[in-house]
DNA sequence: GTCTATAAAGCGATAGAC
DNA sequence: GTCTATCGCTTTATAGAC
């Protein structure tokens, strides 16, 4: 089957590289990059720290790895399929909702998107590209919108679209820090919906 | 006058800490509370880190001062008079003008306060605090114009209020993270003005 | 009030045994 | 593939001279 499928070595190999990965995300999760020392990751995989660097050569390549590794994730669970228009606009609803029940991943994002604005930070790319990416597909859907005749009048698609991720992003915020116990779904489907002619 | 004033001891000690405070915020906005270091902080303050060590004990303290002056220029610079409903609102926008001008306030905020989501983090009382503080606030603000008859019907004050903070400090990320280029202040009011009755 | 010097600990990364 | 041991560096914080 697999190339590199020989006995239980690429078994083993797997599993760890799984556990370490998944170790790695709630440390950075919970303390940001800069915070998490790869002594401690590798500890709450079950190894040294030099065993973890052996699959990983990097500090910086295993924070590049558990990205990768989120949106891999991500896509399975919820395929972005060519959702357009109103649908998009669901989904984010939907994305918002299921978000609460994942805590460690939303601190994941918030920690290191906004540890990521120094421009020398390893993720910066990263996050950059993440947002022009989720801009330019929210912007798209409120422009079908408006072509369906769903938007309200006077609404720029993409000022719609910055508005609308800058409210998940600070709601999230809010939720870690415990200012907002209450769901965040409800609030993101509130503001979308005073922008459409009809409700979702 | 002052009881601390014995010639030029009480002035250049209050020149020191001033340009402290003011490396200190500058290097805490870039690289955040983490991945600051206090021998970076004195150096571009004028001195070495046992030098500034002198005027605040621990690291810990001086993220609590840095924090402490911001409030304090901010209510001397903008003070917040007993604003009710929709001035209060303008003065939300306001805010995120002036932010504009002011990125490493900006960044400062943004990075402490998801690095601050985790509740060991020395500055976590003081963010959840200040959401506690800001969110009250602005409910009031809406309730206000709920009973002046400005609020569009159907729109709960608590929940605009988490809202409308969600989304100015998520429109700061996006700015710094270079994906918003455009001014955030014109976002904001277009936000609010979607809630009211009429523009504010 | 600020310095030099240093302690004590932790960091990322490497060498080499097994 | 994982370990022990260690290198070289940086960190916060302290001691003591000036």
């Amino acid at each position: 089957m697999d190339a590199d499928r020989d006995g239980d070595g690429y078994q083993k190999g797997r599993d760890t590289r799984a556990q370490i990965l998944d170790a790695a995300m709630r440390q950075f999760a919970v303390s940001g990059y800069r915070g998490s020392s790869l002594r401690d990751i590798a500890a709450s995989a079950g190894l040294t720290h030099p065993g973890l660097l052996y699959h990983f050569p990097t500090k910086a390549s295993l924070l590049s790895a558990v990205l990768e590794y989120r949106d891999r994730v991500d896509s399975q669970d919820r395929p972005v399929r060519g959702e357009l228009g109103l649908d998009a606009l669901r989904s984010m609803v939907a994305s918002a909702r299921h978000n609460e029940t994942q805590r460690g991943i939303v601190e994941l994002f918030a920690v290191l998107s906004a540890e990521a604005t120094g421009t020398d930070h390893p993720a910066h790319e990263y996050f950059a590209r993440r947002y022009a990416t989720l801009l330019a597909r929210v912007t798209s859907a409120y422009e079908v919108a408006r072509d369906e005749g769903a938007l309200r009048p006077g609404i720029d698609p993409s000022a719609a679209a910055s508005q609308l991720v800058a409210l998940m992003d600070g709601l999230q915020v809010q939720w870690l820090m415990g200012a907002r116990p209450t769901p965040m779904g409800d609030l993101v489907k509130a503001h979308i919906d005073a922008q459409l002619t009809r409700p979702l």
